[in-house]
DNA sequence: AAAAGGTTTTAAATCGTGTCATAGGTTACC
DNA sequence: GGTAACCTATGACACGATTTAAAACCTTTT
């Protein structure tokens, strides 16, 4: 039944040559005769050879592990980012652990030394709270990649968008289309994405010769709840609005259902654009115009950046650029 | 900087005990005496001592991690329950490692493998296709729970649902409302859950003297887009349907945009009841009537049980009740 | 033909921890 | 007081690989 562990020993007797030998072939970290590699392979293959992760490990000081320190497990597009490195690293020989930070700095902290007390051979971080600073020391020195997120000073090693220049573009959309009135929903104020966005959406609002007046703002949290409620917020506040900016589709979902339960319609009598363009989101009712952000191709960026830098080559970060999705939730003001 | 390992012999050395003895306090595994086990406590904290993983491994034979093999990563009810067995595992000692399927039976191969070549102590198999002999032989007798599945034979490690009842109260609650001319949106057909949430819906329509017909029939694959098509296909054959019972949220959310995209109200024109609560279902538009499926309690009694498992106590299946969940997606038919 | 030089191969040390058999030391009992 | 029983502590070895320094083997050069 459970097949007795084949050891690199098992295999030297089998083949003929000293463990050395085969440790040589398995690495191809210096030349064998030719002869003697097919002898081993053959060993291996014949004796279903699997290299012992841990003793390799300990012996070898790398963990083939990538640690990946997301926000939050359950955001959609953290976690599409998580999902793209987690297939990247299929064509590798490492492997993925996952840990959650759940907005929480002091989570954070745990989840980072947890990664680090499994001697992950480097860390990609996608989005969070923790200073990056208070991240490179929990994480002990550990190569670092910074996703979703751009950090001064660590020029070398983040993935991001121009959220700024991303959510004037979003703005800018609603005002060609007419909209005057248009009410922004912010993420959470201690996460800086949400303040350029907003900064975004002022700039472009200003630039328009609109005022983005108070009752024009509500503060929300990037997620569905805090979506709906300030949208809530906001219609209590009887502003008239004709648009409503978002700055992220979870809470673009939240607004949506508080205006569905006030009888108000998308896009008739309100016009909703999101941020992120999350996979369900073609599939709102109606499909939610958004800004996408490169996901997909920043989670493998991310892993190339990070084996660069775990080979000791030079890196620079990169600025990702989005793109406007145009689906059915904005229209012309009526 | 990169302060220099601390290893159980500087431990031994600054509290003046033998290696052995500083192991034995770590592991709690015979008696010592308490001025030593306290010498040996103060060294830890003062050197900062963080217990090799690697080498504990190789020596005591456990990884203390362990592997979830997901049907799909990306697929929300997995992903939630994915969620909550990483959330339980965060107060033991244990890691998960996720490695996903992709809902082909050769990455679940290869899924697997790779959790074995990490010598994960326990596996936490949540959906997927292979079947479980194959699973189990791959998984060279780890410990294996089943989540969101029942297999016959292994009647005490599964936890699941009764779908087939669950359907059946689901396509029942669409015949209390008035309606007749009920559609049925399957899942993957290789699927178990999509075979029983069938039959369920047979065996409601039948018991209620209402026929299944051919035409009330639409074959999905648990997708959006796959939900999008067969709801399409349901409308081009122009039956006269009143209601659907899609076989997951997922499916239920493609149908409704198709719908909309038709110009059809949800729930006055068509009512949908879908499967599974997602954590994005009350945002629907409208928000979405559906079986909830207890993903989070089944992902902590899966982890739950693995322990049970790993700990040689005996286990037993268990069955989780759904709860029908009432929106706005469901009304009367006019 | 011997020395020099390069290529393969090997034995032994190492990585950090767990475990087992054993050696001391203490207590208890007759 | 002597022996048995028990509790603690120890050292040596094991776990399964990598790595290094030295040995063995082949070629080539003088």
């Amino acid at each position: 039944m459970n097949q007795k562990k084949v050891t690199i020993k098992d295999i030297a007797r089998e083949a003929n040559v000293s463990k050395s030998t085969v440790s040589r072939v398995l690495n191809d970290t210096s030349s064998v005769k030719e002869s003697k590699r097919q002898a081993v392979l053959d060993a291996m293959k014949e004796l279903n050879f699997k290299p012992n992760v841990f003793a390799r490990s300990l012996a070898g000081g790398k963990s083939m592990t990538i640690g990946i320190l997301t926000g939050d497990i359950g955001s959609p597009f953290y976690d599409s980012i998580s999902k793209s490195v987690i297939e990247a690293l299929n064509t590798t020989n490492y492997t993925a652990i996952i840990a959650d930070g759940q907005w929480r700095e002091s989570h954070e902290r745990n989840a980072i030394s947890t990664l680090v007390e499994r001697q992950v051979d480097g860390l990609i971080c996608i989005g969070g709270t923790l200073d990056i600073e208070a991240i490179n020391e929990c994480g002990n020195n550990v190569p670092l990649v910074m996703v979703a997120r751009k950090e001064d000073g660590w020029d070398d090693r983040c993935l991001y968008i121009d959220n700024k220049e991303a959510a004037k573009f979003a703005t800018n959309h609603l005002i060609k289309m007419g909209h005057k009135r248009i009410a922004h929903i912010m993420g959470e104020s201690t996460h800086r994405d949400a303040m350029d966005r907003y900064a975004g959406y002022k700039e472009a609002m200003t630039e328009a010769g609109l005022e983005p007046t108070e009752d024009l703002f509500a503060q929300g949290d990037f997620t569905l709840t805090g979506g709906q409620s300030a949208m809530k917020t906001l219609l209590d506040k009887e502003t008239e609005l004709t648009a409503v900016f978002a700055a992220n589709d979870q809470m673009a979902f939240g607004a949506r259902l508080a205006l569905f339960h006030r009888g108000l319609a998308v896009p008739d009598d309100v016009s909703i654009i999101g941020f992120d363009n999350q996979v369900n989101s073609p599939f709102a009712i109606p499909p939610l115009t958004t800004i996408a952000q490169p996901g997909l191709a920043m989670g493998q960026a991310a892993t190339e950046m990070l084996f660069d830098l775990i080979n000791d080559k030079p890196t620079k970060s990169r600025q990702f650029s989005c793109q406007l999705v145009v689906r059915e939730s904005v229209s012309k003001p009526r």
